[in-house]
DNA sequence: CATGAATGAGTATTCATTCAT
DNA sequence: AATGAATGAATACTCATTCAT
């Protein structure tokens, strides 16, 4: 007896819920720390049925690390490295990422956690680590362009500043907290212009 | 008969052969990972040995994050926040600071861990917090006097400045790893000197 | 899908089958030298089953001291303290109390460990404490009412002896092997019944 | 080099000072927690140096039962057994033997601990239960002469009661506290009395 | 003899995974 | 598919005993 749609569509709920659920308490225990019995309680679900969607623990934590990448990508990547006014695209950009980072705490820590230890989440830090080269790359194109059109200065090699910057990005996400009252955050958007020379207008 | 002082001095060198196992374990594997069976086989010492030093678990992981913070304070607050030549002063720090986190990635690793959870490891967050506000103040003081003199720009706040360095510091050393090929490291000093805002010279 | 009366059913026996090993070998072997290991294995149950029925040791002492007692209750107060004839009533109730304080020598030697150390034993000793409360109590009734109505001198205190019975019941249990051979028991009914002043008939 | 008088004798104060310090230990919180570093810093004494006086702990455990037993056994055996006046004589010694048992509960919660688990503590139990033997014997001596001087009624067995007599004394000190408000030991004397038949005077 | 560090065997407890219902 | 009991491997920690000083 094949799936109603409507099963099909509960299971789908049913796993996002267990990976939302996931992420929040990988992310503020690490991975020893949540067991798939909290992870089942704190989703509604029996604890059986968890291994239904997720073969192992394994499994679950990369999950909870890789999916919610595919949704963040097209976010961090929107913007264009061809861009006529390289200066505001990247400023623009900047601004973006700022906002994004401080609105996926919980998230991102989870991704700390995995570029803390490569060695024991190997095969979630190739993802990341893949994700990071197309990222960077693209940020770098950008730079490149801005500093040919003569709106940045050359003095930095593009690669090396794509990389400042998401290191940058990343540090900040570790350094701050979530507090909302923490309104530093908008205050580092041109600090973070700064990595890449800008010429004063 | 109180122990000689041979003993003392073995007993001491014992401990920190403990601690600097513990830092690389604790620091690839995690706290959950790193088993005091380990720690022991890999420091040369009995399994029952390791708790005539360190009275559990935790306390072995806390002197691990806190006790190498010691050693390593004096080589970052190694700068004159009221030099002369800030912008000079800058540089040699940013130097100094980046040969130091190149250095010690593996307690740096560590480190890493404790920020990105801070429940859980809650008492030695508070510790590398404290020293974090005191690092990033002493550096946001010469900041300042950079910006007095006329060596910086005036349009960064010097704490919000000294927030993104102390980010951006942690976020490169999150991001690139220990290959000693890896020399974009050197690389790296003068996008971080932008992030202060210089005056080109 | 909720469990089954049968799987119930089965739990319930399992549950019983642990206490059950669980009083003979706290009995013999006291709460230390009893692990969680041995107590599985004589019930028939894997190691880890143990915890899906008591949540620690801790716990599964508690009931083996504690659940029995509810059993062994309403033999040891069946007995009328209003019954017109006390003399008789007396007898027949020493009788029983002989009876069962021969045939049930394990769990009465475990009750003696937490008797023997009520602060290491705290919460076990007040469940019993208050049992032996109400039972000596309503031994006393007896006894007055025997006094009151002449078949007993006067000169004890009711509260007094009946303490003095209950005492004497756990010195002779302490005293005396489960020796089948050892008939001293049936001996023992008469010698009891001195300690509430009987008049002769 | 042999020990001087004084040295010898400061030993025998350790040891003293060890033993009676284990038996509080002991008494308290029975053999497995009570742990030979405990009783080393209870007797203000150093760990290594227990050792040096009792060869392991399950020595030092035997000499604290066994070895206070000779203090006590002859105040327990000081009555006559063939005393003319066999009434007076026994009322004497239930006199005695009662303050005792009320004066010396911690050493007696020990014993208790032996008697409950025989076979656990088998050598120590065979030590008790001799002197347990060498004691009632003496007791039922003297009710047997008291019955054959017609003091006592001859309807039960001296070995019977005499039995019945030590398990009373076992059982009320395993049932009484050490509260000094509870009077209630001296009211014990006359029931105890009853277990041997007393003629009304 | 006195001291206390070194050792490792022993044990309670947790938890991922399996599987019968 | 859903449930939750059953299992046992793994691990922190304790403590008697040994032994070097």
């Amino acid at each position: 007896m094949p799936l109603s749609a409507n099963q099909i569509e509960n299971m789908k709920a049913k796993r996002n819920k267990i990976l939302e659920q996931a992420i929040i308490l990988f992310s503020e225990h690490g991975y020893n720390d949540t067991t798939i019995s909290k992870v089942a309680k704190a989703s509604g679900i029996s604890f059986g049925s968890v291994f239904t969607y997720f073969k192992n623990k394994e499994e679950l934590f990369h999950h909870a690390v890789v999916d919610h990448l595919q949704e963040l990508s097209p976010l961090l990547m929107d913007f264009n490295p061809d861009a006529q006014n390289s200066y505001k695209e990247l400023e623009a950009m900047i601004d973006k990422h700022i906002r994004l980072f401080a609105s996926v705490g919980t998230y991102l820590r989870l991704v700390t956690q995995v570029i803390g230890q490569p060695k024991r989440f190997e095969r979630q830090f190739k993802k990341l680590d893949q994700f990071h080269y197309t990222f960077r790359s693209k940020i770098a194109a950008l730079v490149e362009h801005g500093q040919r059109s003569g709106q940045l200065h050359s003095g930095i090699d593009p690669v090396t500043s794509s990389i400042a910057y998401t290191s940058f990005l990343m540090g900040i996400r570790l350094n701050l907290t979530d507090q909302p009252e923490n309104n530093i955050w908008s205050d580092l958007a041109p600090v973070a212009m700064q990595l890449f020379g800008p010429k004063l207008p």
